[in-house]
RNA sequence: GGCGAGGUAGCAAAGUGGUAAUGCACUGGUCUGCAAAACCGGUAUGCGCGGGUUCAAUUCCCGCCCUCGCCUCCA
């Protein structure tokens, strides 16, 4: 079943195949380690996550690169607030990043650059670009020539791309005077004093690379000049897309990336998410409140990727519903064949989940397919083979959405104050005599002391209100 | 101002030229001493607004309104 997914530069839904027809080549620009990644930026990743799983499902390897930006001014500023090293400084928020990808259930690149590691790549291209006519350098650094390439703009749409005044500050208090043209870009910073230590040597006098050129210098390295995908949020389509396109296309022969996918924003309470509005959650905030990595990946998918998602506490908590709902099918399915799992089979009953997740990765509606899935399927009413069929099915959907579910077992509290234990060991009593009128209002006590008692067949159990 | 993505039930969110999936919430029922859980049902004459095309539009076309994003180093 192929795989259709919009492209950012042609605007049309177009079927993903791998150039070479064996391994599919896919590019996603990562994070910067400057401190914990957000949900915001989750939800690219998670996207591009469930894309993979997809392409893999359909029967095609994939090489998948992810960089890690360990040098820019915000991890140059902030690894000296915190008195580290540069490298000890990233070191540290990429080991956290790691660990929030697998908690995620991210599956892991196969390659994860990063950027200081190939300073040399970088100064390569921008020795080749300089060659070509595509650069020159001043005293501020080397910059690329926006005027030497005619498809400038092509990307985000804007051809002639004019900058509107006013619409940026840059042009006036950054120190990139030098520079041709309000458009062109750095592709490396001459050293200033404020970056410390953080310089390395080249052609052009000591200094770091700019932005743009780490994911240039490092999709040619493992990915070569042509591949099949290119990842990342909207907010990357200008200037870093764009730029990467310029660069790339200039200093090789190739068309680099044949498919731009682009990831919307998360939004929080139908606004940006942002430090200041104090609605900036990573997953450790959410782990604080009681959610699950599980559910805030279901949340995440939980939208078509390319409209804006609005993200509520609402939302996980029915992310942790439906996925105790699928859950129960599957414990369900389980015992009536008295065994403990299966393995994930095709799609089987869950054709139409598949279907409409190869449709332009289409999450939400696989979703919806699911449940309307199982919300058909009678476990009841099924032979034996059908239930196998049924769960192997559903496993494979989780799998290439990259879902686990979750564990049934009740979670018994077990700090309950005595006093509370008294009152609902008494109340039990009081059940089992059939004392109706003394255990409702022994119920009440509980209930008021902050308690909630749940009566099983032959136990209760208490949860907190 | 330019470009892009959206506006579908209380919330979230699919989808389609032929009359609106799904999850949560709510609600009726079964079950239960009563609850809870579970299970079985119900809940948008309507898809931002106004025109147009069509036998038929939420879906196509035109205009408008609103939201969000980007407009030089934000996923």
């Amino acid at each position: 079943m192929p795989l259709t997914l919009h492209d950012t530069l042609t605007r049309e839904a177009r079927v993903v195949r791998a150039l070479d027809g064996g391994t599919l080549k896919f590019y996603c620009c990562g994070p910067t380690v400057y401190g914990p990644a957000h949900i915001g930026n989750f939800r690219t990743f998670v996207v591009q996550d469930v894309f993979r799983r997809v392409v893999e499902r359909d029967g095609t390897a994939t090489l998948h690169v992810r960089n890690i930006t360990d040098v820019d001014d915000k991890t140059i500023r902030d690894s000296q607030k915190a008195g580290l090293s540069l490298a000890d400084f990233t070191r540290h928020w990429t080991e956290k990043f790691h660990a929030d990808c697998a908690a995620l259930n991210l599956l892991p690149p196969h390659v994860e650059p990063g950027a200081v590691a190939h300073i040399p790549h970088q100064i390569r291209m921008i020795e080749k670009l300089i060659a070509k006519g595509h650069a020159y350098a001043t005293s501020g650094g080397v910059y690329f020539k926006v005027s030497s390439f005619p498809q400038y703009g092509r990307l985000s749409h804007l051809e002639d791309r004019e900058i509107k005044l006013g619409a940026s500050t840059a042009a006036t208090d950054s120190d990139e005077y030098d520079k041709d043209s309000l458009s062109d870009f750095a592709l490396w910073k001459a050293r200033k004093p404020e970056d410390g230590a953080n310089f390395w040597r080249s052609p052009w006098g000591e200094g770091r690379p700019g932005w743009h050129l780490e994911c240039s210098a490092m999709s040619l390295e493992y990915l070569g000049e042509d591949f099949d995908v290119h990842s990342g949020g909207v907010d990357l389509v200008f200037p870093h897309h764009e730029n990467e396109i310029a660069q790339s296309c200039c200093a090789t022969h190739g068309r680099f990336a044949h498919h731009w996918f682009h990831v919307a924003h998360l939004m929080v309470d139908g606004g940006k998410m942002s430090k200041s509005q104090g609605n900036l959650y990573t997953l450790e905030d959410l782990a604080n409140r009681g959610y699950t990595p599980e559910e805030v990946r279901y949340v995440l998918i939980s939208g078509h990727y390319r409209a804006p998602l609005n993200f509520t506490f609402h939302s996980l908590d029915a992310a942790r519903h439906a996925l105790q709902k699928m859950a129960r099918f599957q414990k369900s399915a389980l015992e009536r064949l008295a065994i403990h799992s299966v393995e994930p089979s095709g799609p089987g009953p869950f054709a139409s989940a598949w279907e409409t997740l190869n449709h332009d990765l289409n999450t939400p509606g696989c979703l919806g397919e699911v449940f309307t899935t199982l919300n058909r399927l009678k476990p009841a009413h099924l032979s034996d083979s059908e239930i196998v069929e049924a769960l192997g099915g559903l496993r494979f959907i989780l799998q290439a959405l990259g879902l686990k579910l979750p564990e049934l077992k009740e979670d018994t509290a077990t700090d309950v104050p005595t006093e509370v234990a008294t009152l609902a060991a008494r109340r039990w009593e009081a059940k089992k005599n059939k004392d109706w009128a003394a255990a409702d209002i022994l119920r009440k006590e509980i209930e008021s002391a902050g308690w909630i008692v749940k009566d099983g067949k032959d136990a209760y159990e208490l949860t907190r209100k």
